[in-house]
DNA sequence: TCATCTGTAATAATTGTTGTTACAGTACAA
DNA sequence: TTGTACTGTAACAACAATTATTACAGATGA
């Protein structure tokens, strides 16, 4: 990720449902999440890239759903701000002269996958309206 | 976490399985797997305080598998390595005025908790010693 | 008693994340 | 047609987290 960013997007999606097709401005979405606004506005462009949402510009202008919620799932969101994998990117070459270190990254890659592709099972299992009935 | 430490302890680990029970250096893991030894002292007292290894200082010191590798998950070594949860820890404070701030962190936990969940059963799956046999 | 190792602390360097400022462009509304 | 309230975006600053480095006391074996 940065894992951060999954609760922002998440976040920023169940005050959209709420606001039922009304556009909100990044900076009420960045005063309920409590961070400013420009991250907000970024995230948004990531979640409009993947379909969720719509923003208008200009006066009376924001964001809003641009499918139902019923079609986003959880895990829809985290691949929208996925980055690498969750158990970590191998950032560090390992010594290629060691067999061991040869051969680590491909053999942990494959069980990361496995790992991760648990995860998002699990997370797709709860849509964005499933889990804004949680709000009450 | 962070991830990366798992891939370090992991790397420890198959290293020590395949010395066979002779103590190995934190230097000579740490050529392995390229980082300072330090970290690699740091990570050691973290499994030894789990139970996967012990050391032996001094002179021919080092480290060496405390238990047999089949009765090492990777999901042990994942619990070892734990921070938080993976998904992330909800690092900042929502509107506490608004009520979905108010209540986000609370659902978003109970959201990350099963997703992780699901990730360890993965991880449960795998042992050291299973592994271990890829490594060929 | 020397050499080699762990354990540990302190601190520096590096990287990643988040916040801030700034401003061009869009759209509405008077 | 001009002011106002927005988005979109870039550039950069501040802060946090991670990793590396240096240093050294203490253990152990030869």
């Amino acid at each position: 990720m940065n894992n951060r960013r999954f609760a922002v997007s998440v976040h920023i999606l169940i005050l959209l449902q709420q606001a039922q097709g009304s556009y909100v401005s990044s900076s009420y979405l960045a005063g309920s999440i409590n961070i400013n606004p420009v991250l907000v506005r970024k995230e948004l462009i990531n979640l409009r890239k993947h379909g969720f949402v719509q923003a208008r510009e200009g006066k009376n202008g924001g964001a809003a759903l641009a499918k139902p919620a019923a079609d986003i799932r959880l895990a829809d969101v985290y691949h929208a701000v996925r980055e690498k994998n969750i158990l970590g990117e191998n950032r560090t070459e390992p010594n290629p002269k060691c067999p061991v270190g040869k051969q680590i990254n491909g053999h942990l890659e494959e069980v990361y996958h496995s790992a991760e592709q648990a995860l998002v099972r699990q997370l797709e299992s709860e849509t964005l309206a499933s889990f804004s009935k949680r709000f009450t």
